[in-house]
RNA sequence: GCGGUCAUAGCUCAAUGGUAGAGCACUUCUCUGUGGAAGAAGUGACGAGGGUUCGAUUCCCUCUGAUCGCCCCA
């Protein structure tokens, strides 16, 4: 309060003549207009009282109306400036306090409302259950790991690690990092428990949120979250194929329309070469190609394959393509790979421009494209192309890059977020939560204690439930029956209470019957038959 | 990190250089023990800070946030 006062001072002293004026004239006009408000509330609350109906409140109210004009007659300017002086005063104790807390979620972060939750769930149990039906076993993993793991695994000129990772030193003084991404946390955990001593291959999923700090925008949060597969051990073409089938498979299950683009990225051996004849197409042809390109140019040729604008699509499209470029047994592994995917009839483009960001895949990499060319139109486009839904890839090197064995592994991971606005975005009916068939209404206190009593009776015999105790009013609580569909309700009354009974009120025919507390689980099983 | 648009009640939106209205929602009443209907009343907002002005929610600036795009990614 002192400190108020002293900054309250100086400012005085600061401000010239005319503001002081200007200040004084403020102040006048709002009490002008505090005074005018103060009138109007006054006039509604006596017209409020005057109508009111009710004798028992009337009396109630009309004795504060007498202790009010009793008191209004002396000095009543003096009252209303000292209220003015109060509330000035809280006003200015909330904005303090508002100061000092930000109540304001961080940018990019999101709270998950109840409604949205729907979505949420509806999504996980199927990604749940198709990962256990393909074999999966669930593994947690923990949020913060070690920045070095990222910097080693996801790599060190990947804008994740460069720009995106929220990092902070830990009490012990360890650089330690909110995980960017799910699979350098599941590899080192594959080494670090000796998984490979397991039967090969071995096959994880998780599910959990991921941070990037990053500016947000449409579907992309700095608190976000992923499902996730890994197959670690196996460097078969038909794990990438089996991944890819499960994606389709998922989609289906979701109703979600959806386009699979596939490419092979080959090996660390062949894409070197391949990197190196890239460069030099491009360096000849340098000034067509926009500035982001000139960057991807030394920092991630390939990277350019994947570039939007029009002058540097003219140059891709004549530019030497990966997939001329693998090596052997890259060229037989891709191949079979489609093979599987086309016997198992997973319907595929193959985009020789798909790249994907981070640097430890190899071989297969694949994305999930939100398939809405009809939809897109009647939005107005107003989702870009480039929002994935998921996607994954063979990654050979990473575990041997991360001090393990040699152990060939491929994986992918789907963003709940994106599924999820997609599944809005596409107009996806999501089942709802199964709303309750019975209502538990009560009147008075006694009657209260005992539907208290029977809510968790009737609970035990697992029926599903509603009901609203903090409501006093019978009509309240029968809106909300009336809202939630609920097919019977219970009315306890005092009566009810003292009888041991219950209404039984059929909610579609209004029919009433008087039941035994005993006998109402029984009745009611009968009647939801 | 860069650029565009926006910021009014819990939600959806109005109006205005003289401190703000509606619909839905919520609470209460008409109806002190009975829902679907109707009527009445109530609660509740100019994102924050500064400037111009007698006076700013409105005009200008800064910040914060949202949103869209670029970069990148899920």
């Amino acid at each position: 309060m002192p400190k108020k006062k002293i900054l309250k001072k100086k400012k005085k002293s600061l401000v010239t003549k005319v503001a002081t004026k200007k200040l004084k004239k403020k102040k006048v006009f709002k009490k002008l207009s505090f005074l005018s408000k103060l009138k109007k509330t006054k006039q509604k609350k006596k017209k409020r009282l005057n109508k009111v109906g009710s004798k028992k409140k009337t009396q109630v109210r009309k004795t504060s109306v007498r202790k009010t004009r009793v008191k209004r007659v002396p000095g009543l300017g003096q009252r209303l400036t000292r209220a003015k002086i109060i509330l000035e005063k809280e006003k200015e104790e909330q904005k303090e306090l508002l100061k000092k807390f930000e109540l304001h979620i961080l940018r990019g972060m999101q709270d998950i409302l109840p409604e949205k939750m729907r979505y949420w769930d509806h999504v996980i149990k199927k990604l749940v259950e198709l990962s256990e039906s393909y074999g999966f076993k669930k593994i947690i993993l923990p949020i913060i790991e070690r920045r070095e793991l990222f910097e080693r695994a996801t790599g060190m000129t990947t804008d994740v690690v460069e720009k995106q990772m929220y990092q902070f030193k830990d009490r012990a003084g360890n650089q330690v990092v909110l995980r960017p991404e799910f699979t350098p946390g599941a590899a080192r955990a594959y080494i670090e428990h000796g998984m490979f001593s397991l039967p090969q291959p071995v096959k994880l999923f998780y599910f959990g949120p991921l941070f990037r700090y990053e500016r947000p925008q449409a579907g992309r949060y700095r608190q976000f979250h992923q499902f996730g597969l890994e197959v670690i051990g196996s460097e078969k073409p038909v794990i990438d194929a089996q991944l890819i089938l499960f994606s389709q498979t998922l989609f289906n299950n979701l109703d979600l329309k959806i386009n699979i683009q596939v490419n092979s990225l080959g090996c660390l051996e062949c894409r070197k070469p391949y990197r190196s004849k890239l460069v030099n197409y491009f360096k000849h042809k340098k000034r067509w190609l926009c500035p982001d390109c000139h960057r991807r140019l030394i920092k991630n040729p390939l990277r350019i394959l994947d570039c939007q604008k029009g002058s540097c699509q003219k140059l891709i499209q004549q530019a030497p393509q990966l997939v001329d470029n693998l090596c052997d047994d890259c060229q037989d592994h891709f191949v079979k790979t489609l093979e599987y995917l086309d016997e198992a009839n997973v319907v595929y483009s193959l985009n020789p421009y798909l790249v994907r960001g981070l640097d430890y895949y190899t071989r297969t990499v694949f994305e999930l494209w939100p398939n809405r060319s009809q939809t897109d139109k009647e939005t107005n486009n107003s989702f870009g192309s480039q929002s994935a839904l998921g996607g994954g890839g063979r990654y050979d090197n990473l575990i041997e890059g991360l001090g393990g064995r040699l152990t060939p592994a491929s994986g992918l991971a789907y963003g709940i977020e994106r599924i999820v606005e997609e599944l809005k975005i596409q107009e996806i009916r999501v089942p709802k939560v199964r709303p309750p068939q019975i209502f538990i209404a009560q009147i008075g206190e006694k009657a209260s204690r005992r539907a208290l009593k029977i809510f968790n009776e009737l609970r035990q015999e697992r029926f599903k439930l509603a009901e609203n105790f903090a409501k006093d009013s019978l009509k309240a609580q029968m809106e909300i029956a009336h809202k939630l569909g609920v097919k019977l309700t219970l009315i306890i009354g005092q009566q009810e209470a003292l009888d041991k009974t219950v209404i039984i009120r059929d909610m579609n025919t209004g029919n009433q019957e008087i039941v035994d507390q005993d006998k109402v689980a029984k009745e009611l099983k009968k009647r939801l038959k």
